[in-house]
RNA sequence: GCUCCCGUGGUGUAGUCCGGCCAAGCAUUAGGGACUCUCAAUCCCCCGACUCGGGUUCAAAUCCCGACGGGAGCACCA
């Protein structure tokens, strides 16, 4: 009796032992709330390099759903900290949300919106809601702590717009004053109690050179942007918990509708360089090769290792918006992307730590290994001619004993002697160890792996001028550009 | 130290809002097996979790309190 038959007996004459159905897993990330008629959500990275595998996630998390229920997707750059500054990421950031098939209806520069925060920080001062303290930022930062107001919090607005028109007009240096939010000097939290709202900076600005020398806070320019670029939702790492807080303030003092705000948990994302200031010192120095050095965290070296947009994308909707901090899966990670790569990855020979060995055979001998087991792409064909040398790896051959008989993948039976293997036979019945083997005219070959470390051997004649992802086998997936290699995962 | 957030197997998650259908689902990994001339893929099996302690209740992973554990913030960075 079949399995189903069974199922179907007990349910039907035994329905209190029903067998229960196997849930279909559906990953789904929830529904936001109001977004029936679209929404307007937004992504604001800071230029200060290309993405890495984190971004991505507030990336995809994001464009997923205005996919969803449609409206805009902002890539909004925040370059309000001169000091902080990649020019090349203007551009790099695009090119990495392009290739993770993230769909940016529109994009905004934040230091192209200067004069419309300058406007804002007027309105608030006008309104009582923002001062100009002068003061620096080591007292500041003290009477805060014991809750105490400065002199300046309570004096006439004019004084403060004739300030903040001081600071515009380059009279004060740097450190010398800066505009703050009025909020709760009681606060818990002394970052909330009246935080900085602008400051003065006479860095030049790499886009803008030394046109603007008061420049927002991120918390300021983000609440003037979310409102005025129409943000619905709003999707980003718990870190960012405390300055919805502060950002609040804005929304109130202005008396606009405040977004949905969603804070996922911090991920660890374990083994990779991932800090700009770090790559980008380490690109000076040369000890990486560049921002797509394999052993980074960045969008471009996954790229080029062979990981899939598609891969991000799964993982990240797998994960959700869960606010627990989690560990980043490599495992999973690398299992999603299998599961896309195998069906299209050519396989080939690789012997690493190849040893030339003699082969001992009277005939000559014909491989016909696939180029896939499952596609129907044809077969790698080799002629092996009398007495000739082949490479094998240098553990696999260690692993067998001198006598003892194992097949050469798509090749043949042969048998370890004191100074070489001989052929034995076609094929065998018998059920055997099976090693992969390269023939004698193969190229060497250089596997660069994350780790830092390289594999070098020797890879079959035929992958000479493959390009592309492909599976060395029993080895791993290794994608291969321009007669380069890259470990991508086993 | 202070403030806030979070605690489901090794890992990632579902379920927690609105207590019962959860003797806890899925995926991944480890282990075992089938298939295969790859240690891949595919298929099957199996190990494995509600942090702890109180309370509320007929009933708690789910609500309340406490402890413990983890994370983040405490910048004139974003």
């Amino acid at each position: 009796m079949k399995k189903e038959e069974l199922i179907e007996i007990v349910n039907n004459e035994f329905p209190e032992f029903k067998v229960k159905e196997k849930k279909e897993e559906k990953h789904e990330l929830p529904e936001l709330p109001n977004a029936e008629h679209g929404v307007v959500m937004r992504m604001a990275p800071s230029p200060s390099g290309p993405l890495h595998i984190g971004h991505s996630r507030m990336a995809i998390l994001n464009d997923e759903y205005v996919k969803r229920y449609g409206g805009d997707l902002i890539l909004r750059i925040e370059d309000t900290n001169p000091g902080n500054i990649d020019i090349d990421a203007y551009d790099m950031i695009p090119e990495d949300l392009e290739w993770l098939g993230v769909n940016v209806t529109k994009t905004v520069i934040q230091t192209s919106r200067m004069d419309l925060y300058y406007k804002e920080a007027k309105k608030l001062i006008e309104l009582g809601y923002m001062y100009i303290a002068e003061i620096d930022q080591k007292k500041f930062h003290e009477l805060k702590l014991k809750s105490i107001a400065l002199p300046d919090r309570s004096m006439d607005p004019e004084i403060h717009l004739e300030r903040f028109d001081k600071m515009l007009n380059g009279e004060y240096r740097e450190g010398e004053a800066v505009a703050v939010v009025k909020t709760d000097l009681n606060h818990p939290n002394p970052s909330v109690r009246d935080w900085i709202a602008l400051r003065i900076s006479y860095k030049r600005h790499p886009l803008t050179g030394d046109k603007y020398c008061v420049y927002p806070m991120m918390n300021f320019s983000v609440a003037i942007d979310d409102h005025y670029l129409g943000l619905t939702h709003v999707i980003r790492g718990m870190d960012h918990l405390v300055n919805t807080e502060k950002q609040r303030y804005i929304f109130n003092y202005n008396g606009w509708r405040v977004p949905y705000y969603y804070h996922y948990g911090i991920i660890k994302i374990p083994g990779s360089v991932l800090k700009t200031s770090i790559i980008k010192n380490g690109i000076k120095s040369g000890k990486y090769t560049g921002w797509d050095d394999i052993r980074l965290g960045t969008i471009r070296a996954l790229k080029k290792r062979g990981y899939r947009p598609e891969t991000f994308r799964r993982y990240w909707i797998s994960s959700g918006m869960r606010e627990t901090g989690a560990t980043f899966s490599w495992e999973i990670f690398d299992s999603i992307n299998r599961q896309i790569i195998d069906k299209e990855a050519m396989r080939f020979f690789f012997v690493n730590k190849p040893v030339l060995l003699d082969l001992h055979n009277d005939i000559i001998i014909e491989s016909h290994a696939r180029y896939h087991p499952d596609m129907d792409l044809g077969y790698r064909k080799y002629k092996i001619i009398e007495n000739s040398k082949i490479y094998l790896n240098e553990d696999d051959l260690n692993s067998i004993n001198v006598g003892d008989e194992f097949r050469l993948k798509d090749l043949c039976v042969v048998k370890r002697t004191e100074n070489g293997i001989r052929y034995v036979d076609e094929n065998s019945e018998k059920k055997l160890k099976i090693i992969h083997w390269c023939p004698e005219n193969s190229f060497d070959f250089t596997v660069e792996k994350p780790d830092g470390s390289n594999d070098s051997g020797k890879l079959e004649p035929l992958a000479l001028d493959y390009n592309g992802i492909s599976q060395f086998e029993r080895y791993g997936y290794v994608n291969i550009i321009n007669g380069k290699g890259y470990f991508l995962h086993r």
